[in-house]
DNA sequence: ATAATATGTGACATTAGTGACATTGTGCTA
DNA sequence: TAGCACAATGTCACTAATGTCACATATTAT
């Protein structure tokens, strides 16, 4: 379990270490004390917390990096064997799930950062997997990329749900590679 | 009876180990040494007090086990009220899945002890639910009753790909009741 | 058994907490 | 704009806790 000192904080923040004790004394920022005499420690989760409260710039070095993984999500094998291709040659790692069960599991498990979900999976609602990802708190960086062969109105309708952005079948590998070298800068 | 080591101590306080073993000297941590060089040990029960003391934050890890609970799988959601009802009167907390994501993410996000799943959910394969959570090394400790209304082959398969038991739809409150806390035990 | 890893120790280097006081920043009024 | 009050932040010196390093030796894994 990461933590951060009082003086990592006050260099994170470019302030001097007695205005972090001050901080953390008023309870401003949330913190602990270790046995000895006392000295502080914070939970990153805490710091980051600290800072959107205070719109104050999250240091990158601070930012939960995640893995920079591709889940894709499709009932047929040689689609996404050919996400997967492409997702490869642009150089990120990838993660397949044939089911629902699966992909839910992967997703929780790797914390992805992207997610190409093939809407009309036969039994599988591909709506309330969005809807419902987009419920989850530990999957707010989360990038859907909805991925069909139905008509525009049902990808608009992914796209209200929360998608982050769609393609039709057959896609342009293009389009898909553009696709991910976006949502993985951001 | 598992012990932590002065280095895990270390880890999870995330602290030098020298400042461990200086915690432990000075007797603000309760531990013991090994006979030959001394090598330090602490019982779990010791630290955890330790960290209460100091309010310090208790790591995941180490919490006692949470709640037990039961992960209800079944799309029909009052067949799934009805399980929770039974889990509920035999004192289990539950959570309910209505589809194959949302038990992949609760599965691996909550850690049940028992899953109930519904063989026959439709676009579900529940067999490939059995065997891809036996795979999982981190869900080895859950057991999993499969309800379903199939015939015996179909339940006996399940059995055959790892469930731990099987009941017919419709099932008795009885039974299930007794698997629940047959389960809870051990 | 043997190799790889983890731990304890002492001496020493760094860093953090504290209190008192100086400095800066902000908002207000004239 | 100048002057003022008040709060927040920075500075400094001192002390004590924590970190680092090298090395011997348990302990664990192969």
């Amino acid at each position: 379990m990461k933590t951060l000192t009082s003086g990592e904080i006050a260099q994170y923040c470019d302030v001097n270490l007695r205005t972090v004790i001050r901080w953390l004394e008023s309870g401003k920022l949330k913190g602990f004390k270790l046995p000895g005499r006392g000295n502080n420690r914070v939970l990153i989760a805490d710091f980051i917390e600290f800072l959107e409260r205070h719109e104050m710039p999250i240091p990158e070095a601070l930012k939960p990096e995640a893995s920079p993984l591709i889940l894709i999500v499709d009932d047929e094998m040689p689609v996404a064997k050919s996400i997967q291709r492409v997702a490869r040659r642009a150089g990120f790692d990838t993660l397949i799930a044939t089911g629902g069960f699966q992909a839910g599991m992967m997703l929780s498990q790797h914390s992805p950062r992207i997610m190409t979900l093939d809407l009309s999976m036969p039994g599988m609602d591909g709506y309330s997997v969005i809807e419902y990802t987009r419920k989850q708190e530990s999957q707010k960086g989360l990038k859907i990329i909805v991925i069909s062969a139905l008509d525009d109105s049902s990808l608009q309708k992914a796209m209200d749900l929360g998608a982050d952005a769609s393609l039709t079948k057959p896609f342009s590998n293009h389009d898909l590679t553009q696709l991910f070298e976006q949502f993985m800068q951001n």
